[in-house]
RNA sequence: GGAGAGGUGGCCGAGUGGUUGAAGGCGCCGGUCUCGAAAACCGGUAUACCGCUUGCGGUAUCCAGGGUUCGAAUCCCUGCCUCUCCGCCA
């Protein structure tokens, strides 16, 4: 959420962020309100606790001095039930508040460009060129099936639609693109996190998936329990309430998870093959760092998901996201998407997003200056680097033969320990 | 799953109804001493919110939430977590 303090000093700032999002600022208004009315009753119920607790030290050293206490302590009877109505109120008007704030967006940058859909976003960089192939090149679900790669089929007989069986090669070459991607980003200076894939609630809130994305989750309702929508959420929430010191940012966690996510409503050919699933693996990267350092560190993050991609020699571009197509918590953010010869478009393959304090205010994640002074909110991104599922479907679209076989890139041969599939 | 013990400040640890935000120790910061350092000694050392405000005042916080009381770290209830023993188990 937003500083409240931001809400207040400048509201016109915040309502002009907020349309930008195609959002609507009523709330802001009401959070101001409900915010008005909090310091009040703070006001009132801290002066009566503050004679309570006066009252109460005369009681003690009149009982110390043996003297009848009798008429005080029935002047104070009332006076306890009075402050609990006003703490009972202010309570409510807290919780109340803290709901709006919930609903009110993080603003974009000054550099995100304007625009609603899709097409607003704006591509800032191409790597690489569409690959020439002379012969009709195949999708991947008709290589994966040549090929004996990914079993869909008993993926759905075990548990459902969408829950893929890697088999022999796929298998491997899914393990090695997961070792792959984990070294480098302990190369680019990433400490390894191997987390739970289940977070409780307080986790699924921290990070926003809760509450109103609690749909697309699977939920193990018994223990309230959440299987991680992406390893964003327990990676984000290792630090949550804790006070970091100012030399030990940036920190720079990576891990890879499978993620679960239950995406209702999704149909065609958007969800052919590799394109769509209910479980995929990915490999995340989580940074947070000192307020003034975050864009550069946005910079950096998506760096270091482009060198994967160069690295295997996948054409890709990179996208600029419009304030319309920002996600509800994200200050700026980069898509990355790849080239698939097989069906002719893009497929999104990673998503770099700052947060600035949004997040942080939200898990409580605070530094302390160096030269000491009160803890301020640190500033968290996050990105994938990468997704695998569309990675594995360009590549293996990419790398076909003629004859129906796939020539693994030169950078996974010491993971595969095969060069060729088929 | 069964039985027991326990959760106090950055850490260790005292405290079982009344000037206790909390003894003592460690750590850390500043100072004295010293050529310098160590030792010794002196002082300081939580977070959040509210208010006036370059400092102070108020309130809350001794796992969390409720209760008893004029007053709770201290008594009662519930939850969470940790440890020990037994059982089960990859």
């Amino acid at each position: 959420m937003l500083d409240i303090r931001l809400l207040r000093e400048q509201p016109d700032l915040v309502r002009a962020g907020i349309l930008r999002k195609g959002e609507d600022p009523a709330n802001v208004d009401t959070a101001i309100g409900l915010d008005a009315r909090r310091r009040a009753l703070v006001q009132q119920g801290e002066a009566l606790k503050s004679r309570k607790n006066t009252v109460s030290q005369q009681v003690a050293a009149m009982k110390a001095k043996k003297e009848d206490a009798t008429s005080v302590i029935a002047e104070m009877r009332g006076v306890a039930d009075e402050i609990k109505a006003l703490d009972e109120e202010l309570k409510r008007v807290e919780e109340d508040l803290r709901t709006v704030m919930l609903q009110i967006p993080n603003l974009p940058d000054a550099s995100v460009p304007d625009g609603r859909t899709p097409e607003d976003n704006k591509p800032i960089a191409h790597w690489g060129a569409p690959p020439v192939i002379d012969f009709t090149p195949k999708p991947h679900w008709d290589l994966i099936k040549s090929l004996g790669l990914i079993d869909f089929d008993r993926g759905t007989k075990i548990t459902g639609a969408g829950f893929p069986v890697y088999v022999g090669k796929g298998a491997k070459l899914e393990r090695a693109l997961i070792s792959f991607f984990l070294d480098h980003a302990e190369a680019s200076g990433y400490t390894e996190l191997l987390p739970p894939l289940m977070v409780n609630a307080d986790s699924a809130t921290g990070t926003g998936q809760l509450p109103d994305k609690e749909g697309q989750m699977y939920v193990a309702p018994l223990d309230g329990f959440y299987m991680v929508p992406t390893a964003e959420v327990p990676v984000t929430n290792f630090y949550r309430d804790e006070i970091l010191g100012e030399e030990q940012l940036p920190v720079k966690l990576c891990a890879y998870t499978p993620c679960f996510r239950r995406e209702a409503g999704s149909y065609g050919k958007d969800v052919r093959g590799l394109n769509r699933l209910h479980q995929f693996d990915k490999v995340e990267l989580v940074n947070l760092v000192h307020p003034s350092r975050s864009m550069q560190a946005l910079e950096d993050m998506r760096a270091t998901a482009e060198q994967l991609l160069q690295k295997l020699g996948l054409h890709y571009r990179t996208l600029l996201m419009c304030a319309g197509d920002l996600g509800f918590t994200q200050v700026k953010k980069y898509d990355l998407e790849v080239w698939s010869v097989g069906q002719q478009r893009w497929l999104e393959v990673s998503s770099v997003s700052n947060f600035e304090s949004y997040q942080a205010r939200r898990l409580n994640i605070r530094y302390r200056p160096a030269g000491g002074g009160k803890p301020e909110m640190v500033h968290t991104l996050n990105g994938s680097s990468l997704a695998l599922p569309r990675i594995v479907a360009a590549l293996l679209e990419q790398y076909q033969t003629p004859e129906g076989k796939v020539i693994v890139p030169a950078a996974l041969h010491s993971y595969t320990g095969f060069e060729v599939i088929g």
